[in-house]
DNA sequence: ATGTCGCCGTTTGAC
DNA sequence: ACGGCGACAT
């Protein structure tokens, strides 16, 4: 039977136009991957050499998954030789093998987040500037959108429109930031996320060598989800395609959703521009979601100014209506949502790997996993605070990045005293503001501490060069051992395993765990390797992890579980049964989002993308009270659950009562007696809810306020009483409290002095 | 130099 | 609720 027969007539167009530029613009759940893989079996069927052929994906698992179907069809291992990742992993890959190029070691490391917001304070440090003024994640942003737009630091500098800009914001200063950031990766061997793709483009720009060797290799280029790929990365593809132009994009501008970062739709809306002949493909119809599913997709879709015409339907049976769960609080929100999964589970006689919960932050998942713990259904968070961002990890890894490049700064504040071996901040500080202002590399610092006019004491020279010699035995040693045992090794010389063993508290034992698993992954990685006839280093091991982010991580655990993760973590996959939780003003959309219509119809597109991963069903929750850092918020119901045409929406004799526009609200002013036992001074008590464990506003607390009143609270000090409302028949309320300009939403009473 | 306490800001998303 | 950080004590 021939492979494309089982692709529509429109797919198999797509997937079978080899050559040229093409553009396909795939609705959700149309098959998109589905073409993708045969158009690369195609291509190989057709004699095209794996080597020849570069797919670049969102994520590295995409990439694999997509390699084992390709292996299916075709058969052989040739699949395998496909240069198949996201962009980062497969241009790291590309930049250490030509690091020497643009003056870095092919070992150089990589810097994640945390590590860049560290740099950026170190510098703000040395630069005299304040960090509350200059928020090192803010700095961040800007230098990185600034990077994903190919300006340089100089460029930065030298750009009226944006240094007016920071001007403007009270902030003149990030050029200079940025400047000195990037010397400092640079002394320190070492890139960022971003700098992945931008010193690509400085490769591929000033190397034209180079650029006709990857542009002969890359004869064939994909990009999925090409709707969320940045100026960067549009600019790497633009010039690796540039002398074969077969190049095939595939994207969804109904599904971009990471214009926080960077994305550029404009790269989709502007592909048309670049290649004239270009050839384009839509895919409308969707093969994975009932009828209901996709017309409450499109109805909500429809809102967004901004998109591309598309017309997704489906064939498939009308299916489920999409339900709504309303909740009392966020913990029975859990509660509900997990009954509901267990009762669905029942009469449907699925598994657990049928489910998923998705939601706006990460901060959600808590009441989730409690109530899926409690109803013993098992369940697994994919993403928030992965496995190699924990502490402890971080600093074992830390050893391994410092031994294998002694100048990566961050590496080296992590574990310089770590586990403590009195040198304290003020020697720390000496050596790296030393080396910071000089134009010496950290680790020539460490060299040559002896000669050294830092001002150190003997004792401190004594313990730093201890230090040294210590990763320099490190070094040795990851030369002439495996990842496992190198890896085990540094963990016991450190003194890391012995610190964590020392510690009996519960996280004290679950981070020993932590380091045990890592030393099992390099355990894994190190015997993988070498059956394979590999050595199975640390370096290869830290130049593999780099990259990985915890979904690729999967164990293989066969037993089937609800999947729970973030909305945005949910791109690309598809569940039979689908919740989607949180849907309240303020968090989804999410406050962030509310200020600009582009904001919030990409947090629109989110909701689509949401709902569009379910199969057969969709359950929407939201909750009307909510634990927001640690205090008790009330919430109103998302105003995309009003979107969608209520025809779509199962509708109970329950939940008709508690219908949307039902929620009541009373302004509680009238309810105010003057003559309340309240004195002036006191605080008032937390007074406790019956039935649940929440101290919260009641109304009993409300009358002693009024508007206008004059209250301290111990945060936000001293402020006016600006609204009170309240929902009966729950008797709870909210107080809005505005001071210095910022109105602030009071949650716990505990906490209020009322002056006047 | 190290440890403890209380205050502060934090949470959109992630390669 | 929680982690980070400065102030302060040991």
């Amino acid at each position: 039977m021939n492979y494309l027969d089982k692709l529509n007539q429109v797919q198999r167009e797509a997937a079978s136009e080899t050559e040229g530029p093409i553009m396909i613009i795939a609705g959700a759940g149309s098959g998109k991957t589905r073409v993708l893989t045969y158009r690369i079996a195609h291509l190989l069927h057709k004699g095209v050499d794996a080597f020849n052929i570069l797919s670049l994906t969102f994520t590295n698992k995409a990439a694999k998954e997509m390699k084992d179907r390709i292996a299916e069809i075709v058969g052989g291992t040739q699949a395998q030789n496909i240069w198949a990742g996201t962009f980062h992993s497969i241009f790291a890959k590309i930049l250490r093998f030509e690091a020497e190029k643009i003056g870095f070691i092919a070992n150089f490391t990589i810097y994640d987040t945390d590590d860049s917001k560290s740099l950026i304070k170190t510098i703000l440090k040395e630069l005299g500037l304040d960090d509350k003024i200059y928020k090192p994640a803010l700095v961040y942003n800007r230098i990185s959108s600034a990077k994903n737009n190919l300006i340089s630091s100089s460029s930065y500098i030298n750009n009226k429109e944006i240094t007016n800009e920071d001007k403007l914001s009270g902030k003149p200063r990030i050029g200079d930031i940025y400047q000195l950031y990037q010397k400092r990766l640079f002394k320190s061997s070492a890139m960022d996320f971003d700098d992945l793709l931008f010193n690509t483009n400085v490769l591929l720009r000033d190397h034209p060598d180079v650029l006709h060797k990857y542009q002969h290799k890359f004869k064939y280029i994909m990009v999925d989800e090409y709707q969320d790929t940045n100026y960067s990365q549009y600019v790497i593809v633009k010039k690796l395609a540039a002398l074969n132009e077969n190049l095939c994009v595939v994207g969804d501008d109904a599904q971009s959703i990471y214009a926080f970062r960077g994305a550029n739709i404009q790269n989709i809306l502007n592909f048309k521009t670049d290649y004239p002949d270009l050839k384009v493909y839509k895919l409308e119809q969707n093969y994975r979601s009932t009828k209901n599913i996709v017309e409450a997709a499109n109805d909500i879709i429809s809102k967004n100014k901004n998109q591309l015409k598309k017309d997704v339907w489906t064939d498939n049976e009308i299916g489920e209506k999409i339900s709504l769960i309303k909740a009392q609080t966020d913990n029975e929100e859990g509660t509900q949502v997990a009954r509901s999964i267990f009762e669905t589970k029942m009469n449907n006689q699925i598994s657990n790997g049928d489910f998923a919960i998705l939601y706006r932050t990460n901060a959600q998942s808590r009441a989730m996993e409690e109530a899926l713990r409690k109803s013993g259904i098992a369940y697994k968070i994919y993403g928030g605070l992965s496995f190699y961002h924990r502490k402890e990890i971080k600093d074992l890894l830390a050893y391994f990045r410092l031994t294998i490049n002694n100048n990566d700064e961050e590496a080296f504040k992590r574990i310089i005293n770590y586990p403590a071996r009195g040198i304290g901040q003020t020697t720390q500080d000496k050596i790296i503001m030393s080396a910071g202002q000089s134009d010496r590399k950290i680790w020539d610092m460490i060299e040559n501490l002896n000669q050294d006019t830092l001002g150190l004491n003997s004792g401190a020279i004594g313990k730093v060069n201890e230090f040294k010699e210590t990763i320099k035995s490190f070094k040795i040693t990851i030369k002439n051992e495996n990842a496992y045992e190198a890896g085990h090794r540094i963990a016991v010389s450190s003194g890391i395993l012995k610190e964590l063993h020392s510690d009996k508290t519960p996280e004290g034992i679950s981070r020993h765990e932590n380091i045990q698993e890592l030393l099992n992954g390099l355990k894994e990685f190190s015997e993988k390797k070498i059956s394979e006839g590999g050595k199975g280093t640390l370096d290869e091991f830290m130049e593999e992890i780099a990259l990985l982010t915890d979904s690729e991580n999967d164990k293989n655990n066969n037993e089937p579980k609800v999947s729970l993760m973030t909305i945005h973590a949910a791109k690309g996959l598809e569940f039979p049964y689908v919740y989607i939780v949180g849907l309240e003003e303020n968090l989804f959309p999410s406050q962030m989002s509310l200020n600009s219509r582009d904001d919030l119809e990409e947090e629109r597109r989110l909701f689509y993308v949401a709902i569009t991963r379910a199969e057969k069903k969709a359950t929407l929750s939201y909750s009307t009270t909510r634990y927001k850092w640690g205090n008790l918020a009330y919430c109103e119901p998302s105003r995309f659950l009003k979107e969608i045409n209520e025809k779509y929406i199962e509708t109970t004799e329950k939940s008709k009562d508690e219908n949307l526009s039902n929620v009541k609200k009373i302004n509680l002013e009238n309810n105010i007696n003057k003559s309340n036992l309240f004195n002036s001074g006191n605080f008032t008590k937390v007074k406790k809810e019956i039935g649940s464990d929440e101290s919260s506003f009641i109304s009993d607390d409300l009358k002693i306020l009024k508007t206008g009143m004059n209250v301290e609270h111990q945060r936000f000090g001293i402020g006016k009483v600006m609204d009170l409302e309240g929902e009966f028949p729950n008797k709870k309320a909210t107080v809005f409290f505005q001071n210095a300009g910022e109105k602030h939403l009071l949650l716990q009473f505990a906490k209020l002095k009322i002056i006047d």
